[in-house]
DNA sequence: GGGCAGAATACATCCGATGACTTGGCTCGG
DNA sequence: CCGAGCCAAGTCATCGGATGTATTCTGCCC
């Protein structure tokens, strides 16, 4: 069906192209309907393709409006994507997340403020003696989300946030079966933490690549002996 | 909104359940849209915008249809949010990609089978003498694309294509205005495939990370000569 | 058995109308 | 003069139905 895609690249290109910009509203439905010469019923389904993946904002009783297309905007609607993977690809997502955590990791340590390495100290107190498992990873991945915005590249810090959210329920599964698991993932944090204050780039990246390592050598451990993938959901 | 929202987000739930596997196809629109409980044009938006990102194949005449879902569908999908994506992050895709592409390239190394490393030689030399810039930057695409699958890792491969895709323009620039580009470029892919073929993964890593940081290097320095960004478009 | 015409099916597109929400201005009381 | 609340305009949300178009299936004809 060429008219709805055909509007769907004509929106895209007058973003590209500048003639519409980050915050921009756009003309009224019936009015760009009409511009691009079809119905508003074509129209909105357009718009509405480019509003799921973040590329548009539609306001009710307001208008539609070009988002801000910062890279971060790139996090949710990879994530909706990554969603939809099946279970038996959590470990390709796994390895991914182990080449791109330790390198953020490793330019946190470069660009980290003082103030933010000390929020995550903090963050890590937080948690106190004995946390809920809930909480845990709540921690976990607030603590993990702090360090890749810290590495200073939005288009690596929101690949992570969204490859992570694909393999956080994987964790949540170590957390319940491995008994080991939350006072080694503590630990790790600590170490981390306690490498991004010390300025050292690869103790910390070194930290990260054993935190993500651990998970995944588990799960690999864990699929071989139960011959099939626990179910994650 | 929540109808056309829910909607989604429904049709999205019965894929993530399994209700609606891979290659199913859904109810007539009309069905659809009464189990659901809205009106046909609603639902409509609804398929689109999952359709746009690849998870519903929408057939005139047909039927809809759940696509496989498969990692390699990231691909298409990211690199439509890429595109959008302002010309000052093309650094930070760069960067990203100095960290993937590098890492794929040692797996490849393991894993690629005799045939295809062979094939790869066969495509460096398709090229012949003196190439056009067109020729080479597809050449050079094709290259790493191959080298990306044959990592193993198909949402490594998929994320790989996807952020190239946003440094196309750079490369086709500097293949333009840096004379020994052209020649370097083919240098560093041919000492790819030569250790590739002799199974040495870290020499083909290394050569990898030193054929992006060039790109990379190239464009920062001229981003900073320039003193603003070239029109990569 | 093969090919073609026509029916059946399903999506594509459009139109017009009504409802719901947001914004901003206006009125009115303090 | 200021603020609260009301009101109207603007805009998107949703609907139902009608018509066009592409694909597939079926059955007839050769």
């Amino acid at each position: 069906m060429a008219l709805t895609d055909d509007a769907i690249d004509k929106i895209k290109q007058m973003i590209i192209s500048g003639r519409l910009a980050p915050g921009d509203r756009l003309p009224r439905e019936a009015d760009l309907a009409t511009q691009l010469g079809l119905s508003r019923n074509s129209l909105r389904e357009a718009v509405r393709a480019l509003a799921l993946i973040n590329v548009l904002d539609v306001r009710q009783g307001d208008g539609t409006y070009v988002t801000s297309l910062a890279p971060g905007m790139l996090t949710e609607a990879i994530s909706f994507i990554v969603d939809l993977q099946h279970d038996g690809s959590v470990l390709e997502f796994l390895e991914v997340r182990r080449l791109l955590e330790p390198a953020a990791t490793s330019l946190a340590a470069y660009r980290m403020s003082d103030e933010d390495v000390a929020g995550l100290a903090d963050l890590l107190d937080s948690l106190g003696e004995s946390p809920t498992l809930e909480a845990l990873v709540e921690n976990d991945q607030e603590f993990h989300r702090r360090i890749a915005r810290a590495s200073g590249n939005d288009v690596l810090a929101s690949l992570i946030e969204s490859v992570s959210g694909r393999t956080h329920r994987a964790r949540v599964w170590r957390g319940l079966t491995q008994d080991s698991a939350v006072a080694r993932t503590l630990d790790e944090h600590r170490a981390i933490q306690l490498a991004l204050a010390q300025r050292q780039p690869d103790v910390a990246q070194a930290y990260a690549s054993v935190h993500v390592a651990g998970v995944e050598q588990w799960l690999r451990r864990t699929l071989a002996e139960a011959g099939d993938q626990p179910n994650l959901g």
